[in-house]
DNA sequence: ACACAAACGCAGCGATCACTGCGTTTTTAG
DNA sequence: CTAAAAACGCAGTGATCGCTGCGTTTGTGT
């Protein structure tokens, strides 16, 4: 089911996700899917959460500077698969910050074991509201709002920003 | 037609925005509405860019950090209203870039008109694409992704990290 | 093995969408 | 003022959606 949802939100850019399109494409009926699910948004938000708690590591690399950048270079190269965006514009889309909350919620959990670890290193890193506005934000912003590349140089000024000498 | 859409929009979160629906609201005939716009995507792509470009006053405080402290408190405020919060969500949901672009043109070209002013001052301003990263991906993404507020100290605190003394 | 719950599919319904042919009204140009 | 273009509305069509009652199939617990 969730590869169906997927695969529609790539393939049909523009023509809205249905129900009775979404069940046919997974191969089982349509009353199935308004029995599970009910809504669009719904199915979205369970589809996008699952899309980004499966397969993510957080990186450990022995210092914040180098899993900051492991980081963001996973999460660049994630968001700019078209078939992720498409999938996080659809479910951004559904209206209400459940569909909103479902395309970062993950990751920025991520994001918080990361300087997590920093802090039990005896570190102080900067607080999670920082990280993310300096790093998160320009991620999503840049591959949900525009078309430009997102370069692991740019990835990587990023984090330099962040994180001055 | 601009208005139908944005109430419409506001009003019905989580409800499909539909030609009929939108043209009811306008009172006017679906058929006028295929005609003009064919599309849904098409028809919020148009009233973004519109509601974007309408009111907005490019700053001029006499700095750089007074003008990016007033853009960013202004944009802040434009993106806290729920209605143009509904109506980006759904302009980013009918997919691709138009949509997108929709969404962050006008501002976009704000921003750069103040960095471009700055200039003419003789000044040495930041990049257009690093105050995107510092100012407009942190308040996109706090308002799209999260329901954190966008408070005046921290658009402040945004201009603070682009602009260090 | 059996009973029951859960999940699924079929068939059908009312509502709505997306769209178009054609006539009417409004706007514009000369 | 008039003719033509543009914009609009009416009526209608086929397709699809969202949903439900009821029967069937699958899974689970004893």
């Amino acid at each position: 089911m969730h590869r169906a949802v997927q695969e529609l939100v790539a393939d049909e850019a523009n023509d809205s996700l249905t129900i009775p399109i979404v069940a046919a494409r997974a191969g089982v009926h349509a009353t199935t899917v308004y029995r599970r699910w009910g809504t669009v948004a719904d199915l979205l938000a369970d589809v996008t959460s699952s899309r980004f708690s499966g397969d993510i590591v957080v990186p450990d690399t022995g210092s914040l500077r180098g899993d900051l950048e492991r980081y963001a270079y996973d999460l660049a190269k994630d968001l700019c698969d078209p078939d992720t965006l498409a999938l996080v514009r659809a479910t951004i889309g559904t209206g209400g910050e459940q569909g909103a909350a479902a395309c970062r919620g993950e990751r920025q959990r991520q994001l918080e074991a990361i300087l997590e670890r920093d802090r039990a290193r005896g570190e102080n890193p900067p607080t999670l509201e920082r990280t993310t506005d300096a790093l998160l934000a320009p991620l999503y912003y840049r591959a949900v709002f525009t078309d430009d590349p997102l370069t692991p140089d740019w990835t990587r000024a990023l984090v330099s920003h962040l994180l001055p000498d």
